[in-house]
DNA sequence: TCTGGGGTCCTAGGACCC
DNA sequence: TCTGGGGTCCTAGGACCC
């Protein structure tokens, strides 16, 4: 770009609070300042009484194998977070309010949240549906004060809030913007790395998930700063080159990563868990309308999206949550989900099925537009 | 009472080709 | 004799993220 062996670049990574959980507080106000949490299935919607007051499912009444989605702050003060089983989570917080998650509203928001922040810094990389990257760079004005101005614009459009983080990379941003949360505003120089990034634990670097973490920590390496410090030799031998040199450059805060601005999907899945584990003989009429049903509603998202796949794909969750993945190539690219259902049956049939089923999934791969896709690339393969 | 659904990227072996 | 070597595609699994 134009600023190689320049000034640093300006990147904000903007973070929405608590999104769902906010989005729902603007629809129920009077839940504000309430241990509310979202997720669950086949939760029940609140009821309206004849007195106009709405009486609130309670977290204990769940039951079910759901996960929490999310939840409100006063939620997460009782130890209640995303991705924590419902039953647990009701445990924890027996009397905190639940509801039902409901995504077209959260899209909504979303794009009104998205298209606000364009309007001031169009250079925008989409995190999915509560977090963007923002190229500022070529934006004028001071950081700080630009980066108040996207906040401000973001609850005028929405009423919500969010937290922004701004450095020389995505890396620090995405690290920065939860550091004040909720509301923060968090400016970041390459100076300012030993003092404010290398307290956290390593487990804040975008990257280092459940497994690595562990096995940092079982190397002695906790926080960033150890990392920092580690022997490359030593990170080498137990996660190799490639994995290695990148723990050693985040450490010191460096990432080179482009704001990506378009990206075309690499794949489109569907999944369910079922309500309990399914025997692939005792419950294989049940099991077929399920693969069914999940292959037709594959068909139509890639339809309505205009993709054609060429690689079908099943996923099976066991009920020792162990997954079995299988896959084949098709000739011919396609969204029509008679030739899904028949290619995701081929794949069953080489999988192992003798323990029951927790969870099956379908899985369109090798994506290409379908006004693309003529099929003329398959006959010129046959030709040679 | 464990543990959703939708994604991305990486690795690695074997097939196949030149 | 030990028997190239590189490139790409296909498939399976796994870590990680929101």
């Amino acid at each position: 770009m134009s600023n190689i062996g320049c000034a640093p670049r300006r990147i904000a990574h903007l973070d929405m609070d608590a999104f769902y959980a906010s989005v729902e507080l603007l629809r129920y106000p009077e839940l504000r300042g309430q241990a509310v949490v979202i997720g669950g299935r086949s939760v029940h919607q609140p009821v309206v009484e004849a007195d106009g007051r709405r009486q609130f499912a309670k977290l204990r009444d769940y039951v079910g194998r759901g996960v929490v989605t999310t939840s409100t702050y006063e939620a997460r003060a009782l130890g209640v977070f995303s991705a924590m089983g419902m039953m647990k989570a009701a445990r924890l917080a027996p009397d905190a309010i639940l509801l039902p998650a409901d995504f077209d509203s959260y899209r909504h928001y979303s794009r009104l949240f998205k298209a606000a922040v364009a309007e001031l810094a169009p250079l925008i990389e989409d995190r999915g549906i509560d977090e963007i990257y923002i190229d500022l760079t070529d934006v004028p004005g001071e950081t700080v004060t630009l980066a108040q101005r996207i906040k401000d614009a973001v609850r005028d459009a929405t009423g919500l809030s969010c937290s922004i983080g701004v450095s020389p990379n995505k890396l620090l941003s995405k690290i920065c913007s939860e550091l004040d949360k909720p509301n923060g505003l968090t400016v970041l120089a390459m100076a300012d790395i030993p003092a404010r990034i290398w307290p956290l634990a390593a487990r804040k670097i975008n990257g280092i998930g459940p497994k690595a973490s562990a096995k940092l920590a079982a190397l002695g390496i906790e926080s960033i700063g150890d990392l920092s410090q580690a022997e490359p030799a030593l990170l080498q031998a137990h996660f190799g080159l490639a994995y290695a040199e990148w723990l050693h450059a985040a450490a010191h805060g460096r990432d080179e990563r482009p704001v990506v601005t378009d990206s075309e999907p690499k794949s489109i899945s569907r999944e369910t868990t079922f309500e309990r584990d399914l025997d692939a003989v005792r419950d294989r009429p049940r099991l077929s309308e399920i693969f069914t049903d999940l292959c037709v509603r594959l068909g139509a998202d890639l339809r309505r999206k205009g993709y054609v796949s060429a690689t079908i794909g099943i996923k099976l969750r066991y009920d020792d949550f162990r997954i079995a993945t299988r896959d084949m190539t098709l000739p011919v690219a396609t969204d029509d989900p008679v030739q899904i259902r028949r290619a995701a049956g081929e794949c069953l049939r080489r999988a192992p099925l003798e323990r029951k089923l927790r969870l099956l999934g379908v899985r369109a791969g090798a994506l290409s537009r379908r006004d693309e896709a003529s099929g003329e690339e398959p006959v010129q393969q046959m030709l040679l």
